[in-house]
DNA sequence: GCCAACGTTGGC
DNA sequence: GCCAACGTTGGC
């Protein structure tokens, strides 16, 4: 069991979104950097939990849990040449992006990227980290464990 | 809209 | 394989 903090925007997929699809469970379309990608084709497994963090927007930040639903199978907008997500050099045959299947299990509070910040137990985050671009990070067991325990649980009642 | 930081591309 | 130029991300 591996937990991700995997980034969306929410004017694309929020949580709320995600949370309306049939089984709260949408396809991580889009991915386009090659981490990324190996992070889902190589090291997630179903049941890996997932924190849903919404980006480029007015309030970023974790919006929910959700968990890894589905193994990595192509995603078809490489081949749509329609698509935002088209790649003229993939085919059918040597499919290049992977996506997964991820569902929402639990829409949180907003946790803030300034609150994120603010916890020195954090501060190791790869998402916090200076320059970080990479829209799927591993999350340590640790981090897991205090974001959705002390502050999604207990934090909740000062909420 | 700005811009720092990073990833990718492509000429050599 | 180097690295400059370019494109993208994403917070502010």
């Amino acid at each position: 069991m591996q937990y991700w903090l995997m980034k969306s925007e929410p004017g694309d997929v929020s949580v709320d979104d995600a949370l309306a699809a049939p089984d709260s469970t949408v396809p991580w379309v889009g991915v386009r950097n090659y981490q990324a990608r190996n992070f889902m084709r190589d090291a997630m497994r179903i049941g890996d939990g997932v924190l849903f963090y919404h980006s480029s927007c007015a309030e970023p930040g974790i919006a929910g849990v959700a968990e890894v639903a589905s193994a990595a199978y192509p995603d078809d907008t490489q081949f749509d040449p329609g698509s935002a997500y088209f790649d003229a050099s993939a085919t059918q045959e040597k499919p290049r992006w992977m996506m997964v299947d991820i569902r929402v299990l639990e829409k949180t509070r907003l946790i803030t990227l300034a609150e994120l910040r603010s916890h020195p137990q954090l501060e190791e985050m790869l998402v916090l980290k200076r320059g970080n671009r990479l829209s799927i990070t591993p999350v340590t067991p640790e981090q897991w464990r205090f974001i959705t325990q002390t502050l999604l649980i207990s934090g909740a009642r000062n909420n």
